[in-house]
DNA sequence: CGGGATCCTTCACGATACTG
DNA sequence: CAGTATCGTGAAGGATCCCG
């Protein structure tokens, strides 16, 4: 590591470039959601709860997720306090991990968020599939209000 | 535009890199949330809701936001449907965005993470700051289960 | 006024190789 | 087994200029 955390954008507040994103905790959090991998793991780690799960085995229910990506959003997780790692300090080591509280209560709204997708995401493909082929005749418009 | 849409990323599922990123609705979702202005603009607009706002009005109340990327954000939510764009054919022209129902139903989940964002992003933030710092003693450990 | 077209920088992410 | 280190790429996003 240079300068930054390897799992984050800019966790040191009062550095450079802080006055453009000035405190939205909705966009920090979402800098962190948004990232490929964590909603995905955070769910597996969910579902899995109040269980933990060794690394390798949340490499095997997270299909295509690389060993440094699974690597760098556990310890974002972890510094973020939604992850708990739990080392056993065993000759091959065995490191587990689970949700803390922190990271149970924010698998709610992204349940609602996962809810909302599969509700809703056929729709948004249908409207952009229509976007895209504008060869048609007409009238057919994408689900307004 | 060379290839892809200018507001996404592969919008044409078949194409090529599909089997890798399956078919998961909540990762499309959250790489259109995820992208850095659209979570606002959609709240800015839910504000405004069912009222419409122009595009400098919009650039207004979104700070820090430049006109190129309001431009793509709004390509992309008219794209998916979520907002409706109106063109009054004045001699200025006066363009009007506002959401459509998709777009308003979107705004509950995401009102939901907002919140969970602006209740306990204060404590990540404090993790993350105890983990920058192992210079203390000890027994501080971040807010575990 | 409401964009479009370009250029450029930064960063997320993937692949690969090595380690304790 | 559970990572770390390094390299390379594509895409997000900011700045700037121009247009109807």
């Amino acid at each position: 590591m240079t300068t930054s955390a390897p799992g984050g954008r800019e966790r040191r507040p009062g550095r450079r470039g802080d006055l453009l994103d000035p405190l939205c905790p909705t966009r920090q959090l979402l800098d962190r959601v948004g990232t490929k991998w964590t909603s995905m793991t955070v769910k597996v780690l969910a579902e899995a709860a109040p269980g933990e799960l060794r690394f390798a085995e949340l490499r095997r229910r997270i299909p295509g997720i690389s060993q440094k990506m699974l690597s760098v959003t556990l310890q974002s997780l972890v510094r973020d306090g939604l992850v708990a790692r739990r080392v056993e300090p065993t000759v091959p080591p065995a490191v587990h991990y689970r949700l803390t509280a922190l990271g149970l209560s924010l698998e709610t709204p992204l349940a609602a968020l996962r809810d909302w997708a599969e509700t809703h995401m056929p729709e948004i493909d249908r409207n952009n599939r229509l976007a895209d082929e504008p060869a048609s005749g007409q009238g057919a418009r994408p689900t307004e209000s």
